[in-house]
DNA sequence: AACCAGGAGACAT
DNA sequence: ATGTCTCATGGT
């Protein structure tokens, strides 16, 4: 089976996903680093301590004293390593025309440089790179990872890159892929919440028969 | 009550 | 290059 064929019926069956699930690009990029290894509701939490506490800007962020930061932070766990991931990013991202000169590199010269920062890995600055600026690469994460290796497409042990590399070869690096990029992503994510974690068998699945370990 | 969640870095091998 | 440990809350 192919790629295309595995989004074509995510998408039937889930629909249009409005990632990434904020109001800025500077919020999806603190949603970024604060999702890491924690479940998205709890990022929620830690959002919305940062907006009743008028912090949801780089500026505020920079300034909060970090015990300070870390506490409003908790609910999203490991909260005082993301207090210093989060601080350090927002002062290294108000440098001097950093933001401006971020916008006028190239897709892989952006994503190299978000991941010369601190607490910024592969799949946060793809996060960043796809959804706060729209450009085309696609994010794996362990859902990704756990998905093509159940459909069969690959055997699980490939690197971040390897897997990126398929799929963005799969449909094209153009500009007119974003769209697709950034809906996949979701899907992939959707899928695993609906039917790969609650159900081991995917009963109902648009993936059914085609999964092995959904056959049951 | 163990297990996992939209990972990353430090460190050892 | 690749494996292991740590960081931590909240829901199932």
């Amino acid at each position: 089976m192919r790629l295309q064929w595995v989004y074509e019926r995510l998408y039937g069956h889930f629909g249009p996903q409005h990632w990434w699930p904020a109001e800025t690009p500077f919020e999806v990029m603190v949603g970024a680093i604060l999702t890491q290894n924690t479940a998205w509701t709890n990022v929620e939490k830690a959002i919305a301590n940062l907006r009743a506490n008028h912090t949801l800007s780089a500026r505020a962020i920079a300034a909060t004293p970090q015990p300070q930061l870390a506490e409003w932070l908790r609910p999203s766990g490991y909260f005082n390593v993301k207090a210093e991931r989060l601080q350090s990013f927002c002062r290294w991202l108000l440098e001097p025309g950093r933001r401006q000169r971020l916008e006028q590199l190239a897709t892989d010269e952006l994503r190299h440089t978000l991941l010369s920062v601190k607490g910024v890995g592969r799949e946060t600055a793809d996060d960043m790179v796809l959804y706060a600026f729209a450009r085309p690469v696609f994010v794996i994460d362990a859902y990704t990872r756990r998905l093509f290796s159940r459909l069969g497409l690959i055997t699980g042990e490939e690197g971040y890159e390897t897997l990126r590399a398929l799929v963005e070869e799969a449909f094209g690096r153009s500009a007119e892929q974003v769209a697709l990029f950034n809906e996949f992503h979701a899907l992939i994510v959707a899928h695993a919440k609906d039917y790969c974690r609650k159900r081991p068998l995917c009963r109902g699945c648009p993936l059914a028969r085609r999964c092995p370990s959904c056959e049951g």
